[in-house]
DNA sequence: GTGAAAGCGCTAACAG
DNA sequence: CTGTTAGCGCTTTCAC
């Protein structure tokens, strides 16, 4: 199989390089007939363009990177990022594009990669995750207009594209469906308080906490990082503080909660309702069945990698924005009965 | 932060282009003086070479592709595959690889995105894991001479690299201890069997058996799927037929396998004995903590990036294989006590 | 609507 | 040890 190049596919369908061009990029200027015939030697010959002369040569890379710091921390302990990854992965092959994994351990690592993505040679856009709310990158790719989607908004009103979802509102939801519930003493296992995600669902408790002028506990909140040993950590140090129902900002965290009230002896729900969040299945097997505000993980990913490629195919302003919906799913683990 | 070229550089510190990329690439005939001048220069401006142009020139593209046919079945499933993903990631941080990933969840993107693996126009190398023991791809690769290094041996004897672990052993050291321990009646929940770890677990099972006489019962044994689901249902068509003891053959399986034993009233390990495979942090977590077979995964990632750069700069041939050991963690989810 | 020609930025002989 | 010279395979004006 020696090697197909434009010019040889020219040749056998004898016209120039050009017209071959033309044809594989789906240009509208070229005869029907001999775009029949371009690509019929095409299809024959199985050609498929180098993708290193055309990033050379055209501008762009035909892949989009994923950017993942931190990734010790989060990424192989909840099974959020696999079904995120997922999501973008099929996106990427239904639109064509590579996707390229940038997984940062260190702060080393992290410096040394930098460069790559800032200089549009390697990708030609960026989907972020998983970023604290001060991580300098994101000024970084603004600055140097990389064509970026975050998951999750950032911090402050950047000028920047993102896809979220209602965090506030769904622990707000949660947490309120709690309190229907009667309980009265409704602890909060938050997330790092440096992600947008962990501040939102914490605002959402706080939110629903004071729709019904209950005050706040501090004792009854505990920061946490989203790891089911962190969500076992935080719980034990909630309970001394006799809680009757706790919302816990991750499901990953809310197996390490059950884990920590199952040892303690407690009975969920009689003796404590947990709600979670994100509705992985793991949520549908725990024991009790969990209750936990579902987030579209799947889509996400697949919006994000859209939303990627109209940035870079029709220019980065405005940003876009779209922020999906939360929805509670009821289970035991809070008592369904009312329901 | 108009465009930097090797030009550029090279007018900058006096010398000609060569030279310079010379100095870039580290070869070994640039006199030590001139060397550092250029690096100099090079490090001020903080050039980086344009990828593109590098693969187009040379033969590399710099990136080397993990491949996961069937993803939607097992990637999202299973922890394991985070952690294997964890360790080639940072390997090819620390070498200086990027990392694509190729997820195949259905047959056409299979088919769609394996002539971009074949010809070395992508890629320098893959990384396979999670392949049926009949996937064409393996010996499309091995054709098309392009590096490849499976993670799991392949069925058949092929002249490809491979990184494994010893599941054989390893199974068979966890079923003869769960019968060291007075099990008569050792069931098996096995991985699928058109794959090779699935295969070899079984095997392990059926030698520690047939390694003590123990005449072997069909109807303990259940083909399943590597996930959560899988395990439990596998559990409850095993239930029936009274086993005292069960092996399974991965920790996400014995998970499912947990939660049907629970519902079904019984206690572990009084009522029944369980060994999982993997040793994923959830194993130690789990109620009660499970005696697994611990397999090193992110080193598995490791070494497979370092024996595929390997194959890259020195030649396919020959293949390299290597097998990482297994070891039994003892937990409380076979009884502990006698060890 | 199509072809000719000029690079994209780099590597790799080949001279010197 | 260093500079010169060809390309790598494609996109993209610019003529015709």
């Amino acid at each position: 199989m020696n090697k197909l190049t434009l010019e040889k596919i020219a040749q056998l369908a004898g016209v120039s390089r050009s017209t071959v061009s033309r044809v594989v990029n789906g240009h509208p200027s070229v005869k029907p007939e001999v775009r029949r015939r371009v690509q019929q030697v095409i299809d024959e010959t199985g050609y498929h363009p180098d993708p290193a002369a055309r990033s050379l040569a055209g501008q762009r890379s035909g892949i989009i990177g994923l950017v993942i710091p931190r990734a010790f921390q989060f990424l192989f302990t909840d099974p959020y990022y696999p079904r995120l990854m997922q999501g973008i992965a099929q996106a990427c092959n239904t639109h064509n594009y590579i996707l390229s994994l940038f997984l940062f351990h260190t702060e080393e690592e992290e410096k040394k990669l930098t460069p790559k993505l800032l200089r549009q040679q390697f990708v030609d856009g960026v989907i972020l995750s998983a970023l604290p709310t001060d991580d300098p990158l994101i000024p970084q790719l603004i600055q140097n207009e990389v064509p970026t989607v975050m998951i999750g908004r950032p911090a402050e009103a950047l000028p920047v594209s993102y896809i979220d979802v209602s965090n506030i509102d769904g622990a707000f939801e949660a947490v309120s469906y709690l309190l229907g519930l009667g309980a009265n003493r409704v602890a909060a296992v938050n997330g790092p308080q440096n992600t947008m995600v962990g501040l939102d669902r914490f605002q959402g408790y706080l939110n629903a906490l004071a729709s019904r002028q209950i005050p706040v506990d501090e004792s009854l909140m505990v920061e946490s990082d989203f790891s089911e040993a962190g969500g076992y950590r935080a719980m034990q140090q909630i309970l001394p503080h006799q809680p009757n129902a706790v919302f816990v900002a991750s499901d990953t965290m809310a197996l390490g909660a059950l884990r920590a009230l199952r040892e303690a002896g407690l009975s969920v729900p009689d003796d404590i309702a947990i709600v979670g969040f994100d509705d992985l299945p793991l949520a549908a097997t725990a024991d009790p069945p969990l209750t936990t505000v579902r987030q579209p993980i799947r889509r996400l990913g697949v919006q994000a990698v859209e939303m990627l490629i109209d940035l870079i195919q029709n220019g980065l302003t405005p940003p876009r924005h779209f922020t999906a919906p939360t929805e509670l799913v009821i289970r035991q683990s809070c008592g369904a009965k009312t329901k």
